[in-house]
DNA sequence: TAAAGCAAAAATTTATAAATAATTGGCGGC
DNA sequence: GCCGCCAATTATTTATAAATTTTTGCTTTA
């Protein structure tokens, strides 16, 4: 019985387990599901329309990758966030990527600076909020972004690496956005990014990797002192 | 009361999901469950009794976590294993555990030396085989000595690094399960482990990280050539 | 004769729904 | 305060339906 129309799931067969599981992980990442709220069953199944079955399998996923909490016989909830955590991830976030992109560096390539390159050239023509004024997420943006940093240690030759690299910058995301709209437009971090980029194609590792983790740094900072007023 | 647990929910009474996740887990990594076996959900309903809802909530944590792949709408394999992985595995662990024990090196306290050593006592005394001649691995070594290789690390401040470590160690003791009985007696990593305690006890970080280092490497090079036999 | 193409059949996975069991947490009585 | 009952929620089983993959077998073609 094969439908006589192609559907567009011919070409890519997601289950519906694997959706819900992509669009729990976006509501919680940009916190339009807020830190620590309880995520009900019924309360999803409605709100997402699916029934229990892929629901609970999403969120044993999100549960292993720390997105989700679940208390044994008590149900799920997003994670908490906390000044802790974020300092834990942040630094956690610059000794590995330090290390990735040391190593990234040492097997460069003409190839892998090229697209580096390019990948910066996309992310300084990228705007940064949708409106000129108020701060608007550009989703683009975060895609660019995300890949140049990506590019960066891209090279490092160790995929589990690069996959504990993604989840910390998921993990890591979740506080940009909690306090993204007030540090809009303060930062240079056109600047920051241009600066490790020089830095590679001088390379010089030392100094890349000392900007890397001062870019994380600065980022954690303007967040940690935001989290006083979001936590109260 | 009751002492903190660290990081898990194990005074909850667990669900079913729970216990059947780790019970999938355990047979994977010893390889009860071969690598690339076909995971038939009736199949594992009748071995394990249990029903398709905690089941496939275990298969899914097991999907995020990597000891499982789970292809859509194909149902779920045990992970391959390769020549390939067990390297990348490998030289990730070097890296990132010789930055978690330079980091707990440095925020050593006397608690923890003592810990370490009584560690590395209770690793020392505690029989590798449970026959003397031929091979049968002892669960209780493997206990302690995954708890003196946690303690080493246990300090450097980072409990995401401290779960990445704890999934490198997973994914590598199922390769180390494959070639095991080959390999015994052979070496002696007795020896290893105390230059290893000897090496932080002295305060020599860079020696202790080399020394450590050089242990994955050679538990893997072991591996490595057995391989080959293993996988033909 | 063999190989390739197809389509129906079988098997399996995925999803829904409903019923049951088990657990938690609150409320009131003592 | 403590104990037990009750309501709400979660966890699990079972049954079944829907969707998709895999197998099978037939027909056509070279």
């Amino acid at each position: 019985m094969r439908p006589d129309l192609p559907s567009q799931k011919v070409d890519q067969p997601a289950t519906l387990a694997t959706t819900i599981y992509a669009r729990l992980k976006a509501d919680i990442l940009t916190t339009r599901l807020e830190p620590g709220r309880k995520l009900q069953s019924r309360f999803l199944m409605e709100q997402y329309n699916v029934g229990q079955t892929p629901l609970r399998e999403a969120l044993n996923r999100l549960t292993t990758e720390e997105f989700v909490v679940g208390m044994e016989q008590r149900g799920f909830y997003v994670k908490e966030v906390s000044k802790e955590e974020l300092q834990e991830l942040t630094k956690t976030r610059c000794w590995v990527e330090g290390l990735a992109l040391r190593e990234s560096m040492q097997n460069a390539t003409q190839a892998w600076e090229e697209a580096l390159l390019v990948a910066h050239h996309r992310l300084d023509r990228t705007l940064r909020s949708l409106k000129p004024d108020t701060f608007e997420d550009n989703p683009d943006w975060e895609k660019v972004h995300r890949a140049f940093h990506a590019t960066l240690i891209g090279l490092c030759g160790s995929r589990p690496l690069l996959g504990f690299c993604e989840q910390l910058a998921d993990r890591l995301y979740r506080y940009r956005m909690m306090s993204i709209a007030k540090a809009y437009p303060a930062r240079k971090v056109g600047a920051e990014h241009s600066d490790i980029l020089q830095a590679v194609l001088a390379r010089d590792g030392e100094q890349a990797v000392r900007l890397l983790q001062q870019h994380y740094q600065r980022t954690a900072d303007v967040i940690y002192s935001d989290l006083d007023g979001l936590l109260a």
